[in-house]
DNA sequence: GGTGTTAAATTAACGACGTTAACTAATATA
DNA sequence: TATATTAGTTAACGTCGTTAATTTAACACC
């Protein structure tokens, strides 16, 4: 029988080792494969103790989400520094691509697991805050370029534009993710295939392409 | 009590029909949603019945997501008769993506889904098989526009080039199918999302981008 | 020190799941 | 007609997420 709680940090040291717990073995094994009593037991606690804690598995679930988020956003705040517009989303992008392939098993369960829509209700991240949202960062940039005139003028739509470069990091990472250890593909190196999509994509956008070929 | 069966072919129909309700049903509502008991009550028939054509869920949810995938390299094979290669490419990226956003939950299986991969040992696909394998298609006309000079230039690795533009498709198709639903992103619409790729991947990787506009 | 009160944790249980063993009834074959 | 095979069933096992009922320990107060 584990220890009784007493003060309200206490409580929380506990809410955050079931956070650990959680985020390891989902990160292990997937979802679904890991059982409430199986947290629990890494814990040396009962199941019904983590209902005192969070709702029930989904509300556990995104609350490791969160946290995940959170360090996400946090790594690309700094980025942010930087003076060049197309500087800056290129090294966006290049530590959105580095988070997730080195947090394979966390960009899973954040990018590519289709869950219930958010629900503020159990959701503490601010969306569109840019000190908690990568997404709105990069969104952010991405509009600065937009009205200093770097993008083609036939693309009139500064999210598209967005949501376009993030969805060709994305699909990078994410096959790299889910299938870069099959073999009945010849994958060419990662670097290469991230290094490609960058260029790529910036060369089809930018007005004056040139300025996207020192990466 | 349902009918006994008394052909093979009355048992081959069984089968199909156990495939039919289990693709219905995996598709409305998610694999982990559905229950063997459900799909067997579909067609009125017992849980246990599915397993004596199938050795359990996994390989019933693997028999379904072949059928599924000769689909789409069928409906490809065709797409490999336009004349124009840039065009067979947009083509073959349309389709890829109408099959992906029209079967998110079979996508997700095979393409989004780490350590589930599409295991030989139950999968009667062929992989490289252009008849059978859709990237295999996409490798093929790459390499065939490589070899017609239609690349730039610095660009000296067909099969890099094709998986760039998998990549591209992919990313958009799979933060649909993960993200799609959160309220938290202001999606733009997925055919813009489509496009976008599309002819900026192009413009990035083609000698003379002009062919690409006419999508 | 005893006595409630309260919060933290537990045990036990419910209904649903995937799967399997044991069984039944109908057909085919001899 | 007797027997073997096959298609289907029911019942059960162990596990899951979750909840109700219950125990236990720490504290406040007389």
């Amino acid at each position: 029988m584990p220890p009784r709680i007493k003060s309200e940090q206490d409580r929380e040291k506990l809410r955050a080792s079931i956070l650990d717990a959680a985020r390891t073995l989902f990160a292990e094994r997937g979802i679904d494969a890991v059982s409430m009593r199986e947290i629990a037991k890494k814990i040396n606690y009962s199941a019904t103790t983590l209902y005192h804690h969070f709702a029930d598995k989904e509300a556990l679930l995104q609350a490791v989400c969160d946290e995940d988020f959170l360090k996400l956003a946090n790594g690309m705040h700094q980025v942010m520094l930087l003076p060049d517009l197309v500087a800056r989303i290129q090294a966006l992008g290049k530590g959105y691509a580095m988070f997730a392939l080195q947090h394979p098993n966390h960009y899973r369960l954040m990018f590519m697991t289709p869950r219930a829509p958010c629900n503020p209700d159990i959701t503490r991240i601010q969306q569109g805050n840019t000190e908690q949202d990568a997404y709105a960062q990069l969104k952010l940039v991405v509009r600065d370029a937009f009205e200093a005139g770097l993008f083609r003028p036939e693309l009139s739509d500064s999210e598209l534009i967005a949501q376009t470069i993030w969805a060709g990091i994305h699909g990078v990472c994410s096959l790299q993710i889910a299938l870069g250890q099959e073999g009945w593909i010849q994958w060419v190196d990662i670097e290469a295939r991230l290094q490609l999509m960058q260029s790529a994509m910036l060369q089809g956008i930018l007005r004056h392409p040139a300025t996207a070929n020192n990466i």
